[in-house]
DNA sequence: AACAGAGCCAACCGCAGAGAG
DNA sequence: ACTCTCTGCGGTTGGCTCTGT
């Protein structure tokens, strides 16, 4: 399904990622952040680019990313913000937590598009093209959104919005049951296991997760930290360990 | 069972914007 | 004002899997 690994002349590896690179990669952003994605590789231990390690992380391993079983919600909603954005798929990938711009457009591409009225979607796109798709006419949500400082990509694992998964720490309270339930899922389903998921539900009600542990400058200076939710047992460990945790079962 | 074509998706590439010097 | 570096977006591709013959 992917490229085959290999070395370019200059030593770089590409194509598909191992589990070891994995590891490291999610290993190092954890614990360092990924402030500088150019240097990142080398102070990692990885023979990729910066450019593929940033690809690697953004679209693989951020936590709380989910990878297929569209709901029809998100397929509408992916329909309509493909009709009045466009092609931006950053843009739609901030309307649904959870989900890349790569994996939306994949997703598009592979199922949407073909069920689509092809004169609706072109209509769409020659509305983005008139002078009359004004930013005061656009709908609330994607007004001023075009920044690229606001993409999700740059720091939606770490930003906590009213739609993430991540809270502050002065807001978690009042939606923690939420919050454990849509995080938890998001573990389980990166391990590709709805079946642990379905039992974790039980742990659910008895308390199994943790109040959030925020974690500093994970993402480089200029974002919040990161919340993550650990189980009770751990809590009580030191903030390497707390790490560690984090790494062994993201 | 073997083959061909289509579907799918992870990963790559080129380009452009932003910021620093 | 210009150049350089870094980062991120969107289009494209390679190759595995699925489906039909």
């Amino acid at each position: 399904m992917v490229r085959s690994p290999f070395y370019d002349k200059n030593g770089v590896k590409k194509g598909a990622w191992s589990k070891e690179e994995d590891h490291k990669l999610r290993t190092y952003v954890l614990r360092h952040g990924h402030a500088n994605w150019r240097q990142l590789p080398q102070l990692a231990g990885l023979a990729r680019c910066g450019k593929s390690c940033r690809l690697r992380w953004m679209n693989y391993l951020r936590p709380n990313l989910k990878h297929g079983n569209y709901t029809p919600e998100e397929e509408q909603l992916i329909i309509k913000c493909h009709r009045q954005l466009g092609n931006k798929w950053s843009l739609i990938a901030e309307k649904l937590p959870g989900r890349t711009d790569n994996d939306i457009k994949n997703h598009w591409h592979s199922h949407l598009k073909k069920n689509l009225n092809q004169s609706d979607a072109e209509e769409g796109v020659k509305y983005l093209k008139t002078a009359e798709y004004k930013e005061s006419e656009r709908p609330r949500e994607f007004v001023g959104s075009e920044s690229r400082s606001h993409h999700i990509l740059e720091s939606s694992w770490a930003r906590p919005t009213s739609s993430d998964t991540c809270y502050t720490q002065e807001n978690h309270s009042d939606s923690s049951v939420s919050l454990q339930q849509s995080t938890l899922k998001s573990y389980r389903e990166d391990q590709d296991s709805v079946a642990s998921w379905e039992t974790s539900q039980e742990l659910m009600t008895s308390e199994f997760w943790s109040r959030p542990f925020l974690v500093e400058n994970t993402c480089g200076l200029d974002t919040p930290p990161s919340m993550f939710w650990y189980p009770y047992e751990v809590t009580d460990l030191s903030h390497d360990l707390l790490l560690d945790w984090q790494i062994q079962n993201c």
